[in-house]
DNA sequence: TCATTTTATAGAACTATTCTAAATTGGGAT
DNA sequence: ATCCCAATTTAGAATAGTTCTATAAAATGA
């Protein structure tokens, strides 16, 4: 049942181009919120001619489509994230890896603000990631 | 009792040079969220010849010594928050302007996460500003 | 095949921030 | 008051992530 690549770029009305599936074979299947630069590395792993470019049209373009999301932590930080459905992150200090947790593993609860229409929570939790436990259970 | 930028600056440990003060006397009063070219033009109405180095190297005194918070919401999109104790944040999908909400009308609760530990937690609400309400009654 | 459109590319341009190296400042000490 | 000197400010160059521009290559499809 699992989509190809080219079957979810057909899907979003992407047209599979050999660099976009280069690409979209890493960036939609990590859960590892890479930069740009990450997301060049690899996708040179299969394409190894792929231009600079070309990486930040194919991203835009996703992002565009609903491919992707997209977040900043720090300024020339810029991430990519996989997961497109709502969802919270925790963000290593040390590290500064960020791990998805799953919508439901965090409650918010919040007045009513007449003056605000709220129409997305995000929540982002820091800290330190505990090395004597295992790799972690993460979202979905 | 209202102490002067000049006595926050000593009181934090930095020399109140004229420049200093005029920064600190816009950024460290406002609660707009400003870019370093906010502040820039901000500090320029005091002292129309400071220089953008100065604004930088200024700033990122502040948060040095803890006068200021800095973060990022989108790429190339720095701002200085001059409310330094915890607390969470609306913002407006449609200006992009960012308000401040009482740590305490959010209330978190989340999963034990045993691979994780939480530092801070910090929650942005995004959306729209409703329009017919009055300006809003804001965080401390 | 050929014409048209789409996609990819190199490299220039852009922009926020940092760096560098030189000038200016201002508070003691004399 | 003058001198000294460290601290501060400054202009402009450098850097880095991203976007733009103009050209080339590839795909499409009649
Ligand atoms: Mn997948
Ligand atoms: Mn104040
Ligand atoms: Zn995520
Ligand atoms: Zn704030």
């Amino acid at each position: 049942m699992s989509q190809t690549s080219t079957d979810i770029l057909r899907e979003a009305g992407i047209s599979p181009s050999s660099q976009r599936v280069a690409i979209a074979e890493f960036v939609l299947h990590t859960g590892s919120h890479p930069s740009a630069d990450e997301v060049l590395v690899q996708a040179r792993k299969r394409l190894p001619g792929i231009s600079v470019a070309t990486i930040y049209n194919t991203l835009n373009l996703f992002v565009e489509h609903g491919l992707l999301r997209t977040f900043s932590l720090s300024q020339n930080h810029t991430v990519y994230d996989a997961c497109t459905d709502p969802h919270h992150h925790f963000i290593d200090d040390e590290t500064g890896r960020i791990h998805d947790l799953p919508i439901d593993a965090v409650r918010v609860s919040h007045d009513n603000f007449d003056d605000f229409d709220i129409r997305e929570v995000q929540v982002v939790l820091r800290g330190r990631t505990n090395p004597q436990n295992p790799p972690a259970k993460l979202a979905k």
